[in-house]
Order: C-alpha cells, then structure tokens, then sequence
DNA sequence: TATATACATGAGCATGTGTTCATATATTGA
DNA sequence: TCAATATATGAACACATGCTCATGTATATA
C-alpha cells in the first residue's frame, strides 16, 4: 500500500507541512524566553561573559528578585548555566543556538 | 576628552552592550510573534505558499475567527500580507528575515 | 436588490505572565 | 554561633493573551 503524501514528508524531508506537538511546544518556549525585555536585555548582558545575580540587577536597573525569577525560568529551559563562587553566583550563556536567533533579531532590528 | 568605554561600543560596534527601548520593543515584539503555537502553525503553512484564511482553518482545524485575528496580528507586524481574488483573501509571508528566525528553530528543535 | 459567501471585528472570559513584597536559604567571616 | 551578604522563593496583584461567540462588512451572484 502506498504511503500517504503527508506521511512521506514527515518521514523523509525537513520541510515538514505538520508540526508534531512536541516540536511545537519546544519551538513555542524558545521564542517566548526571547519575547520579553528584560530577559532579552539579561541575555544581551550574558553575551558579553559571565555575571553575578545582583550585577546583572544593578547593571540593568532591575530588582534582585525580578532577576532571579527570570534567571530560573532561563535555567529551566537550560538558555543559562551557572558556576557558584562563595555566595555569589555567575551567570553565563548556556545554548549557542538560542543565543544566536538573539544576535540575529538584534542585528536586524539594529539596521532598522 | 577621551571618550567612555560604554560610548565608544554604543557608537562604532554591533555588539551593543546597551539596547535601546526601541529595539528592544522590536526584538521582543518579533519573538512574541513566534511564541505561539497557533501563529507558529500558520506561518509554517504559508511557508508553502499563500492560502486563504478559510485555507488555513481548515487545514490547521482552527476556527475561522481565531485564524482571521492571529493573521491580523501577523498582518500589523509586517509578517504577513494578503491580495484579494474576489471575495477570497490569499495570505502570504511578508518578512523573509523573521522566516528564516522561524526555520532555524524549528530544524533545531526537530533535530532533538 | 436580496442572498450567500468569505472574512473581520469587538466583547467577554479563562488563563498566562512579570513584577513587587516579604521571607527563606545558603555561605562567609567574626 | 551570630551577623552579614548573596540569592531563591512563594504569594499576590495588575495586566496581557488567545479563544469563542455573536455580529459586522465586503464581494459576488441570482
């Protein structure tokens, strides 16, 4: 019996016409870690290297706590890792992909 | 007067260590776009090529209406345009740059 | 002109999101 | 052990988001 046009194209090719629930919700999360400002303006920080917590709030004018929420939900979706030194954490980049859709949109955004 | 560190990245770089509100409105407006399921649905349909609003309920078992305010959306970002063929509106891409955001995520998240 | 078709729009609702405030936890040093 | 510092966490709140339902508008055709 002969496969089902659709069923090849999942099969065989990357240019899938269905996306699976699974690629939906991960793709979906990717692009909402990026759509708020100030996680934006986190990971533009975290470009620049690694950053402690309360460095992180006082460079960008931000709360403590407004931080550290965001840094758990850019953990989470493992975007940001960290390496603890005494009582201070820094934050660094932790997915080169995700971090290049950033630089991508800013530098087209940038050039208007 | 030399100039400051900061000044000196902002004027002659793309690396910019400080965005401004207005990109960063842009950036994140842009990512918004593509945090959705749904509007992820839709784009990726019309990356096949253009298809009416009827089309695309259809095809993505949506309704008529949540299709017709998701492609307005879409419509006000620039990320869609429409021509009209009598009563029938044909939507397609309008923003090869975003689209290219979109595949890169998607080929990343399909490859696990 | 009346009806049908294709799509747009606004209100209302349930749910999600990001912040602040207060407080908890963990580590360091006296 | 006690106080100080660095960060995490939970509750609560205001606001945003995406859907449905009802209805409006535009175009084509009888």
């Amino acid at each position: 019996m002969m496969m089902e046009e659709q069923e090849r194209e999942q099969l065989f090719t990357e240019d899938t016409e269905h996306l699976d629930e699974e690629t939906l919700f991960v793709v979906s999360q990717t692009f909402k870690a990026l759509s708020d400002p100030t996680r934006i303006r986190i990971l533009n920080l975290l470009c620049t290297g690694e950053h402690s917590v309360n460095d992180i709030a006082e460079t960008l004018n931000l709360s403590q706590s407004s931080v550290s929420h965001q840094l758990r939900f850019l953990k989470n979706l493992r975007l940001v890792k960290y390496r603890r030194a005494g009582r201070t954490l820094y934050y660094s980049e932790d997915d080169e992909h995700v971090m290049n859709l950033l630089k991508q949109a800013i530098k087209h955004a940038l050039h208007h």
